[in-house]
DNA sequence: ATGAACTCTGTAGTAGCTACAGGGTCAAGG
DNA sequence: CCTTGACCCTGTAGCTACTACAGAGTTCAT
């Protein structure tokens, strides 16, 4: 009852909040990127605002294709007080460049099975032009232009 | 010597050529995709032109993108041998789908990185939007249209 | 026969969780 | 007060697709 009235709760209704699952916030504190929380008498974790909005934090950057270890990071700088907005940018940029290889290398992919697909009958023949494609070796992939 | 009369080759000539790493080429036989190759008397694995050719195919699956398992459902109709030219387009098709889906998640991403990014000033100020926007919680994100 | 280069098996590590098993705790109702 | 059901605890093992060893054995030319 005095959970409740100072506005604290367990690991489920943190959960439930969050969409994070219990797993998974216990996960995060095991490696380190939630905090040890307090417990109750009986050994139950308990959680306040805080505690919400950090899961919160780490939850939309993971959203966002943030690793572990860029969370890491920017909560470094959230912790350490010394958060300047420059080094933030930085470490957000470089999570775009990331972001931006990721979606050409799959956008390359695509075009080659496209093409591919586009070569195939579709019948009950045995003779399969993607299989063939597949067997023919890398020389055809490297020559897609990016 | 008899090795290279027979077209057969090791373990780490097949990796060379195909550039495939020597314990990915041992874990792809364990798992199954790769057949268990004859032996030498010693004990070390022979391998011969087929070897190459499914090595290639497999790899060059995992280039555009196929899991283990597609490739792996890919190759019991090469094996079966009732392979039907329908089946595996629809199989390609499917894995188009997920890759435009993977593609749209991530540029999803972008959108709302880049726009995090461009109100961040870059200063050395402690207040940082993109920090801001991490916190604010998930409905910022759901309402990003797709 | 020796030595360098190669190969063998088996195990453990990576990321980011997820899914149990086998217990203990909490709070409400009788 | 006691029970009951919902919740929570720890610890371990599993997932994908490899990669990286250690410590031993093999191959082949000299």
């Amino acid at each position: 009852m005095n959970r409740l009235l100072f506005r604290t709760t367990t690991i489920g209704a943190l959960s439930k909040r969050t969409g994070v699952k219990i797993e998974t916030i216990r996960y995060y504190e095991h490696i380190g990127i939630m905090p040890n929380p307090p417990r109750t008498e009986g050994g139950q974790r308990i959680y306040s605002e805080s505690h919400t909005k950090r899961l919160t934090f780490i939850c939309r950057s993971r959203e966002l294709g943030f690793s572990i270890d860029e969370i890491r990071s920017l909560l470094k700088l959230v912790d350490g007080g010394e958060i300047t907005c420059g080094e933030v940018l930085d470490k957000t940029l470089g999570h775009i460049e990331d972001i931006q290889k990721k979606i050409a290398d799959l956008q390359r992919m695509e075009r080659v099975l496209q093409e591919m697909a586009s070569k195939c009958s579709g019948n009950d023949v045995p003779e399969c032009p993607i299989l063939e494609a597949l067997s023919l070796g890398v020389q055809a992939i490297g020559d897609i232009p990016t």
